[in-house]
DNA sequence: ATGCACAATGTAACCGGTTACATATCTTGT
DNA sequence: ACAAGATATGTAACCGGTTACATTGTGCAT
């Protein structure tokens, strides 16, 4: 393979001055500048990178750890993080943990290990030793109260309340809700809006209406099966995310209830699915490109050791989309 | 930070026992093992694995090139690449390239540059310069018919003259297809699976009835409006993909269309929300993952340099998933 | 006791860039 | 004409592992 000492040798010139060239090419004559090139050009030389990452000890690469892939809003998210990343010459190594710690810890490694700066969380937990008290981390979607590390986020209660006002409005007053993994706290964010939003209405919540599910389409079918199943079926059912309130609707309609007439069904997320089924669904928009975007700036932000620190909170804006799926209670 | 010469020094040994004591622990003696093994523990020392990759010329990192990552099926592939990839100690550099060829030659030349050793290709479009003849790289999914590398991939063509022999079991003579990008040659596969299965049954194939579209849930629900303006009006619509299929059908719906009753509509791909949408979507399911799996597999064997020449071709299997999104013909 | 095989460990070159420092050459002001 | 500074280029140390080769030590056969 041809190195610099072999384009030095073509050039006639020393392989600091290869390295010059390639790198500050102002400060070398003109003259020499153009030797140096055409034996470039000649040998075809590519500057190893291993070597050059040896040296500077940057990596380059980005670590990004993610619940699942297969998750479409997790998939909008990593599309921005590796917009951001590249156009800053980073590369994103992809880790579809599926929630196994282990697996994180061993990933969050890779930046001990020099295999990468950084590291980019989409689920609310450090996988870095407890000791290591400022990781170069950037926690992002599912965040942890205590993230030793800068935050980008959903104010999810505020929004989930804002949801539930929408639902207020049209009259339900009897609204069950379809929940994520009991250890997320983008549930029990999203529980305390729908709380909030009851209360402020005075209406008392009926704990039987709450059922557990876990953002996947499955679960939503399972759980709404079970919610028609009350004594007093809900008016409405608000969902965690999309998938599950696809899932519901598509269970509800089995049974021979319409959406909304019978009931309304409300997501979150806004996946492109959303306005592609039936109903299409009222769903909370989030700008998940976004998200992207604001973690890999704040995680360069931490390397440069600027004036990010790990109290650095992002919250980024949500907006009430209204479909079809949700309508006006009939009595 | 510590470094092997700091480990040596505190076990009193040289940096080539500390490196064998951590690489063939069998051939040092137990005794300086032990001491090698607590001067390591109590220095916190990790390998750096810059150094090592630089030494050894392996960085042991795959580059995914991958069109959309928002596409759910890519995603399962891309699933199943990670898993295999874990398993072998590779870490996934993952380019969401959107079919800029600009950008896909630039993350090929990772390769050249030593920031990874290998490249899966999930387009049909080969990165590398033409001339170099071998490019370590794997194409998967979408297939090039020249590709200088292994292939993994369906049967595109057979997969589709399945569905079309289905629709036409159910009495199906005026079919139409949304297809997929005109340069992708999945859709010139799949299309001739669709001629294949109609002159089989000597029907003639009215060219007004293929609509182009791009894999999109939008371009599907367009294609969709097209198709039902036709003269005489198809009683089946093939889509080449599934998000295309359930924006169809939403079209159809909103227009007062019954799915199947007035209209059977097929997909490809089988990906989650085909069982969840309303009708649930008859499909041609793929083993995603394993696509992913049998890329890993290839392309580790072709870096090995064992009996994987760039003529290995992996065919993945097929099946016909009937759902209630097609039905027997009315008239 | 001598020689030989083999095991355990040490020494130092090496991978391929980058860059501090040294050296050589050219300007410019007095 | 000469000192001082600027400019251009070269030399070699360095990053942190790995490993070929050298060295020393140990056991065993003769």
């Amino acid at each position: 393979m041809t190195n610099i000492r072999k384009v030095a040798e073509m050039a006639g010139v020393s392989v600091a001055t290869v390295s010059r060239t390639l790198k500050s090419p102002d400060i070398v004559s003109p003259g020499t500048r153009e030797k140096v090139l055409t034996a470039v050009e000649l040998a075809g030389y590519r500057p190893n990178l291993m070597a050059v990452q040896f040296r500077s000890q940057k990596t380059r690469n980005l670590v990004v750890l993610v619940p699942t892939i297969a998750n479409t809003f997790f998939a909008r998210v990593i599309s921005g993080i590796q917009e951001a990343a590249s156009q800053h010459g980073y590369a994103v190594l992809l880790c579809n943990t599926l929630g196994d710690e282990q697996a994180e810890r061993g990933y969050a490694e890779m930046v001990a290990n020099r295999q990468a700066d950084g590291v980019i969380q989409l689920r609310a937990f450090n996988p870095f030793d407890e000791a290591a008290d400022s990781p170069i981390m950037v926690n992002a979607c599912e965040v942890m109260d205590d993230a030793p590390c800068p935050r980008v986020y959903l104010d999810n209660r505020a929004a989930a309340r804002v949801m539930t006002e929408h639902l207020l409005e049209l009259g339900h007053r009897r609204i069950g809700m379809i929940k994520g993994p009991r250890q997320s706290p983008l549930t029990r964010d999203r529980m305390q809006g729908f709380r909030d939003a009851l209360a402020a209405a005075n209406i008392e919540l009926d704990e039987s209406l709450l059922c557990p599910g876990d953002f996947t389409l499955e679960s939503g079918y399972r759980a709404a099966s079970v919610l028609i199943e009350t004594r007093e079926r809900p008016t409405a059912i608000f969902c965690e995310n999309d998938e599950m309130a696809i899932g519901a609707i598509q269970c509800l309609k089995e049974q021979g209830l319409r959406v909304p007439d019978d009931i309304s069904v409300a997501g979150f997320d806004d996946i492109a699915f959303a306005r592609y089924c039936d109903p299409p669904l009222t769903t909370i928009s989030q700008p998940a490109e976004d998200f992207g975007h604001e973690a890999v700036a704040l995680l360069l932000g931490l390397m440069d050791g600027g004036d990010i620190q790990r109290e650095t909170r992002r919250v980024m804006p949500f907006k009430l989309v209204v479909r079809d799926s949700t309508g006006r209670v009939q009595r």
